[in-house]
DNA sequence: TTTAACTTTAGACATAGTATAAATTGACAT
DNA sequence: ATGTCAATTTATACTATGTCTAAAGTTAAA
């Protein structure tokens, strides 16, 4: 995809190859990858790339607000390309993480919380995947 | 305590010395301890106690109904002696967690998720505690 | 008392993530 | 083009959280 290029660019990150790769490889990765499923991705094509760089691009890529990480699954910090506030959803059987969008669900009463100022909120669902 | 023996007792767990040390450590703790934050308690009043027996423990002790651990924080699971649905918020600042009753918030919509069987969900707050 | 089940312990191991310092690359002024 | 300096990448070491293993210790009951 040739909008990698543009995006780092509007984001003010300098496009090496090794941070295109990653880049693609976190936003072509389905959604939520950890650090080191996006190093595997990146591998297969660029298998020089460093699992240091990895790290690095991601929570530059973190810090620039092109994504937002999530603390949701056990031992490992997830990378989310949806920046914009939404819920999640955890299949506990398959461990894969879904998207719910913020309208979806409607939360009330978190401006009643006197003593805390909320920067943001989420819902955090936790159960399985309907066999349909 | 004396109740500690009692709470272990009714939860089918054998109360050795060390789950009784461990058990009085996590919910003397205030809120949300990890694993070697209960650790580094109980070793101040039985040092011998080892690692790999307080995680054991609480590990127990989740699965006996005891505690519920919470994925909040990056890169560690926190115990929480609440196992009731609840709700929290994270402190940025200080990085502590507080918990918000069940009823404070409410949410509508989550059984519309027509793909999902949703098991138990919460919302999680992020922000700073206001000064009072 | 013997036996078997349960528990604890020290240490090894696995994994996620950060820190460091040297090597490479890239921008850019001469 | 060349030299220079900053930015970037790399390999590696290191820290931290958590699990696993095998041996030793304990408990309870046959
Ligand atoms: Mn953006
Ligand atoms: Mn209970
Ligand atoms: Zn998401
Ligand atoms: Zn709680």
């Amino acid at each position: 995809m040739q909008n990698i290029l543009i995006l780092l660019q509007e984001h003010k990150i300098q496009p090496t190859p090794q941070r295109i790769a990653t880049t693609q490889a976190v936003l072509d990765a389905g959604s939520h990858p950890s650090a080191d499923e996006v190093w595997e991705r990146v591998k297969t094509d660029h298998p020089t790339v460093s699992r240091a760089t990895v790290y690095n691009t991601l929570n530059l890529l973190v810090e620039k607000g092109v994504l937002k990480t999530q603390i949701i699954k056990e031992g490992k910090v997830v990378f989310d390309p949806c920046v914009e506030p939404h819920h999640h959803f955890i299949d506990e059987e398959s461990d894969e993480i879904h998207d719910i969008p913020w309208d979806a669900l409607k939360v009330k009463g978190e401006d009643s919380l006197k003593d805390f100022e909320v920067r943001e909120y989420q819902v955090v669902l936790r159960g399985r995947r309907k066999k349909k």
